[in-house]
DNA sequence: GAAAGTCACGAAAACGTTTTCGTGTTAAAA
DNA sequence: TTTTAACACGAAAACGTTTTCGTGACTTTC
């Protein structure tokens, strides 16, 4: 159970100085070539490699950025996950997560954790409790102790950094005219409470949509799901409320969706009252999911390319921390990520 | 733009010694009331807290867990981090996430990293690579450094470290059962290469299960497949193997898999050639996936609870971390999380 | 009134690095 | 021969903590 080998320990056996050792593996021109060889072979007989956290606390940046996301069994949140750690290897940083589990407090502490030196800069995802709480400090204090943030997906105009976002509004748009293109009339909307950014703003999109041409939407055939029960309770009443959904709107032939599974159930309930998905009813999701692809039908989406949005995040975050001459001018940006419209067998 | 506060300020500022103001911030007995007062009211008007790397270099310990794994877009997976950082988070530790992407050199290259000194210990499971070729040294090297390791589900027996893992054989086994109690007679399997070794496990209980029934496993009923082409090409070659495999063999009712992409593929291309699910072909899968629950009909699948091994391999490791006197009595534990039958309509 | 004890605090080392600066030795230049 | 320059190396500080030990100023005790 022997440690792991140290300058000091090398220094002593070879019978020089620390600082010799030190520079010697780092090639320094002040150490003869005798010393270097001798030093560099030692070093590499043990497998001497440099402490990091001497490093960091040395160097007092980490190398390491730190995310925190409401929660990782999540198609889209793993997806970005990885694509922070793609360029964050490529660039030479590691990368530690924190969950929030969508609760406020849980990311407050999970940020004061990792915001007392384990980190350089954060990549996150706002909870939805702190959505509905509207408490933001906990980042504007991270931000002035000079930590950088990058937000992503789930942003708030409050809080001033770098962001990076889909374009939720453009793509329910698109979504929504291929539905009318396609010839759907009766066109029904399932979203979320509105204090989620990304619901409400796809359901604008839906609503611009209808408005371009010249349809008017109707209050009956948008369903806003209240995602605060627990699980089954969720999935249940869900159930039964787009099946009254389709049985007081018997005309409704086409369903966007803000989420896979909304979309899923609606393309099961659908079948189960006996139309047919796509020729009766015509279904589009909202997502990067892994059940699109394999549903039978399988599910047209507009795909977020999540891991695209995880690369972009880290780039803004890193280019930042290595820029070193942050004076005063701070500029912030917001990247959109543009949306496509992939299409499966649920649409025509 | 101003920096976290240390103790070398508070220090100035009150015109006290460093040691002092630590001892105050931890309520030593040393320090006068007068002065604790003083110290800790400052530090929380500045909200001071100790610099985490300057308490690893310190303390030799980092509070942080490292867990590498294959991939982390993948359900069981990340449902697996989410076990470990649950129970890390609970006993205060941080983790911190590497990934494989299946390959051998990253892997290695990633541990590297983390070994030196960012953190206290490693929960993993092996890339595929690893296991085809056999090179466990670097999970030896880092066990001799004093570094401790937990692998879960990938494992292999060559390395001598705590293990977690899924019982797979009895999984399996549960699994044809079933197919077999429920009247099934021809039944297919669908699984993967040996060298994977959940695969062979698998394989290897549903050869007992048949045994035990006194059925005759049949060569042409048993279909490996090769995963080591890319995506799009594995699921097309997957697709025509797997009509071929009905259509060859037209009494085939019952279908077991080892994950849950074979299980639906098999489901989806049964139904395309008119037979019917469950009641002429019953499907089972072996995964923790939320395909399954989704998929019409859904899935009935050998669950693995991949959340709990998460939190048993981080408990595993957390213990062995705080074990101080870990002498030469080295003994290296293996836990089995035994599988669940969930039943859903692809099944009688 | 001297010895002993208590109290409240500070100095310094340690964790493992890197880097600046100083210094003794040798070789080159005057 | 003397001065200077080049060379090779070491001492020490710094990053931010915690902790051991020492010490001066009082207070108590006989």
């Amino acid at each position: 159970m022997k440690r792991k080998i140290t300058l000091k320990q090398i220094a002593r056996e070879l019978d020089v100085s620390i600082s010799t050792v030190s520079k010697a593996l780092r090639n320094s021109a002040e150490i003869s070539d005798d010393t270097k060889q001798k030093v560099q072979a030692f070093a590499k007989l043990y497998n001497y490699k440099p402490n990091n956290i001497a490093l960091s606390l040395k160097n007092r940046r980490t190398n390491t950025i730190g995310i925190i996301i409401p929660e990782i069994v999540h198609h889209f949140f793993s997806k970005v996950i990885s694509g922070v750690e793609l360029v964050a290897n490529k660039r030479g940083y590691n990368v530690i997560v924190g969950l929030s589990n969508e609760s406020f407090s849980k990311e407050v502490i999970n940020m004061e954790m990792l915001a007392n030196g384990s980190i350089d800069g954060f990549v996150l995802s706002m909870s939805k409790e702190t959505l509905k709480l509207q408490d933001y400090h906990h980042f504007n204090e991270t931000m002035t102790q000079g930590m950088p943030i990058v937000m992503f997906d789930r942003v708030v105009s409050d809080v001033n950094c770098d962001k990076v976002i889909v374009d939720d509004f453009n793509g329910a748009k698109k979504a929504v005219r291929k539905l009318i293109d396609n010839g759907c009339q009766s066109i029904a909307l399932i979203t979320t409470e509105d204090y989620v950014s990304v619901g409400k703003l796809r359901t604008q999109g839906y609503l611009e949509a209808l408005e371009e041409h010249g349809i008017i939407p109707k209050a009956e055939l948008i369903l806003k799901i209240d995602e605060s029960l627990d699980y089954e309770a969720h999935m249940e009443a869900l159930e039964s409320e787009i099946e009254d959904l389709f049985k007081s709107n018997p005309n409704l032939d086409g369903v966007f969706a803000v989420n896979e599974i909304y979309a899923l159930l609606a393309m099961k309930i659908a079948r189960r009252l006996g139309h047919d998905v796509p020729n009766d009813v015509q279904v589009i999701g909202f997502t990067d999911g892994v059940l699109s692809k394999h549903a039978t039908p399988s599910l047209t989406t507009v795909s977020q390319h999540a891991q695209q949005m995880g690369e972009k995040a880290a780039e803004l975050l890193i280019d930042k921390l290595e820029k070193e001459f942050n004076s005063a001018d701070e500029v912030f940006q917001t990247v959109v990520i543009t949306t496509d419209l992939v299409e499966r067998e649920s649409t025509k």
